[in-house]
DNA sequence: TCTGGGGTCCTAGGACCC
DNA sequence: TCTGGGGTCCTAGGACCC
């Protein structure tokens, strides 16, 4: 089979240019949630030693003389391109796969010039939406990533498109590739494989799979294999699909240290979370509530979570809110200088399939129709729109977004002006 | 002053079964 | 001295990804 991994260059950073084409030739840099840390550089910001994860106080002289472009992230533009993106790539191959906001495989059945259909892709691509994307194209997925980053680091030579299914090719580049570069391969198996003298993808390639089994698990194996060509990841099982559990947590604004604006800061994440697990029709059985103290901070640390199982499984925000103010009130301090805290949603069961608890609480009545209010209401006016009174949608804990760009696609306000 | 958020998978080890 | 063998299920923690 042929693969082709679709990536698009420095995507947040390439959004945000998209749409102020005038800062292309300089320094960019999108700061995560904030402005805590750089997420995203563009190549002249990578020039001037900007590195990825850099925390944006030690940034903030740069950015003052006017020597650094530095946005807060605006996930809902990235996710509103996003899905241009995904969209002409479904319209184009066979079969796509989205793996993450910026990138996607392809499985090119039936395909009988890849390198042709890469061009044309990336040009459309580029054509439609002012976005760059490298196209890496073999055999396996790993490949396929390695193929990527090869086209990337040779941008110039290859017109951001590798191919590798030639096995030539391949061992040139395995041969040539540091163990780190290779999917799946972190910082922690780098200095384990280092220290076993594999240094090179192709090191990794050429050891014996049972030595990987025996020395780390089942994923190196396969990565290895993948490397020379046999393929053990299968590209439709990324991406899509329910998830197995939902997230939602934020560092706040401010240091809290009383318990009330703890409360309001969880009911916002409840609500975003059961707001998701409804999108996927899934009822939860249990709910993680955690609150920390920043790990960098010089006072007491502190970290705790606590783990509730509901009585029913369900995707009521009251429910799954009552659940979670009991387990922040067990894990709440005095004195505390809050930095963080989250909800997990996990375990969950398909609604419709579930078999009936006689011991249960009687379910709440109406549940279904009041979330399925709330939410088509908030799909309509926005998030936040109509919410639970706990959810104040404002307090210490929100954001800082100083760097924020418009919603240019998702708002009529916000459509960007011809300037040009 | 200041350090992201949201996911997945695997394994070891404990509890428990006969 | 010495304490079975084989199995399942669950969870915490570690590793990885973007």
């Amino acid at each position: 089979m042929t693969i082709a991994l679709v990536d698009c260059n420095s995507f947040y950073c390439s959004v945000e240019t998209s749409f102020q084409p005038w800062l292309r030739d300089r320094p960019v840099c999108v700061s995560s949630s904030n402005d805590g840390c750089v997420v995203a550089r563009n190549d002249h910001a990578k020039k001037i030693g900007i590195k990825m994860s850099q925390p944006v106080f030690e940034l903030r002289h740069l950015v003052e003389q006017n020597k650094l472009i530095l946005f807060s992230s605006n996930y809902e533009l990235y996710q509103s391109l996003s899905n241009r993106v995904m969209a002409i790539l479904e319209s184009q191959a066979p079969r796509s796969f989205c793996y993450s906001i910026d990138e996607s495989f392809c499985a090119l059945d039936g395909i009988a010039d890849p390198l042709g259909w890469a061009q044309e892709t990336q040009a459309m691509i580029k054509q439609r939406l002012g976005l760059d994307v490298g196209v890496g194209i073999s055999n396996t997925a790993t490949l396929a990533k390695l193929a990527n980053w090869a086209a990337k680091k040779w941008k110039a030579q290859t017109g951001c498109v590798v191919d590798l299914r030639d096995p030539v090719r391949r061992d040139r580049l395995l041969n040539y590739a540091p163990v780190n570069e290779v999917w799946g391969i972190g910082r922690r198996l780098t200095e384990h494989l280092g220290g076993l003298g594999i240094n090179t993808a192709w090191q990794l390639a050429s050891a014996d799979p049972k030595f990987l089994r025996r020395h780390f698990n089942v994923n190196v194996e396969r990565t290895a294999r993948e490397l020379l060509g046999v393929a053990c990841i299968d590209i439709s099982d990324t991406g899509t699909g329910r998830k197995q559990m939902i997230i939602s947590s934020r560092s706040f604004g401010q240091r809290i240290t009383t318990l009330e604006p703890l409360l309001e800061a969880v009911a916002s994440f409840v609500s975003i979370a059961a707001a998701k697990l409804r999108l996927q029709g899934s009822l939860a059985n249990c709910i993680q509530v955690f609150a920390r103290a920043s790990p960098f901070a010089s006072g007491q640390p502190y970290s705790a979570s606590r783990i509730i199982a509901l009585p029913a499984p369900t995707d009521d925000t009251r429910d799954l809110l009552s659940a979670a103010v009991g387990g922040l009130r067990d894990l709440y301090r005095p004195g505390v200088e809050f930095a963080k805290a989250g909800i997990v949603l996990s375990q969950f069961s398909q609604r419709g399939a579930i078999t009936g608890d006689l011991f249960a609480p009687a379910p709440r009545r109406n549940s279904d129709a009041l979330m399925a209010v709330m939410d088509s209401i908030n799909a309509r006016q926005g998030r936040g729109s109509i919410r639970l009174a706990r959810d104040t949608a404002t307090g210490p804990w929100k954001m800082h977004r100083q760097f924020l760009t418009p919603p240019y696609t998702t708002s009529w306000d916000a459509l960007p002006k011809a300037r040009c």
